[in-house]
DNA sequence: CAATAGATCATCT
DNA sequence: GATGATCTATTGC
């Protein structure tokens, strides 16, 4: 996806990255849960409380990566949307495991089961071994990359309110792909 | 199956 | 010094 894609309001492009495939080296999978995030008016994402060390990715350009460390042992992937000065970004939170099963499988020892490989936003980030040192790299560029699935079928989306947060708790924000094994939760 | 505790540390107050 | 956009194992029904 090129930067016109990310340049939107957060939880547009987190709605239309459904479906759409992430890819890291050789492990790849379809989206199939996202949240949006939507900057300095919503309490419950990081850049409300303005631009520091670990937010200021966010305030830049879009379509980067913003990979945050959290509870001292999980890092979980956004795509940073909006145009540049305004922090919207898209928080990943499960994958249908595409290609690299392998590879998941062997980065995430304790998952037993394909549907315990990425259906959460830290577990897909281990299966993709996606770390804070690509906080900031490019989505359209690389490593990291999204594209259109060879065959885009129609889906039928579910909208909620996001999880694990205690500020707008009710928001609906939260959008999955309707029925999917491999959501989180 | 649901509920809960523990792990563990960067970030911000 | 408290907190958190989580995961896993364990306990209890």
């Amino acid at each position: 996806m090129g930067e016109e894609f990310y340049s939107r309001d957060a939880a547009l492009v987190a709605r239309e990255c459904l479906g759409k495939i992430l890819a890291h080296g050789k492990t790849a999978g379809r989206i199939v849960e996202t949240e949006a995030y939507l900057g300095t008016t919503d309490l419950a994402a990081h850049a409300s409380r303005g631009i520091t060390e670990r937010t200021k990715v966010l305030f830049g350009p879009p379509g980067r990566a913003y990979v945050y460390f959290i509870y001292g042992m999980h890092e979980c992937l956004n795509f940073v949307s909006e145009p540049e000065g305004r922090a919207g970004c898209v928080l990943i939170r499960a994958l249908q495991p595409l290609s690299g099963i392998e590879t998941m499988f062997r980065r995430r020892p304790k998952a037993r089961r394909l549907e315990d490989l990425t259906s959460g936003p830290a577990k897909l980030t281990q299966a993709l071994a996606i770390t804070r040192k690509l906080n900031g790299s490019s989505l359209i560029d690389g490593p990291i990359t999204v594209r259109r699935p060879m065959h885009e079928s129609p889906i039928e989306i579910d909208i909620t309110p996001r999880i694990g947060i205690t500020h707008c708790a009710d928001w609906p924000l939260r959008f999955v792909i309707a029925g999917s094994l491999f959501a989180s939760r």
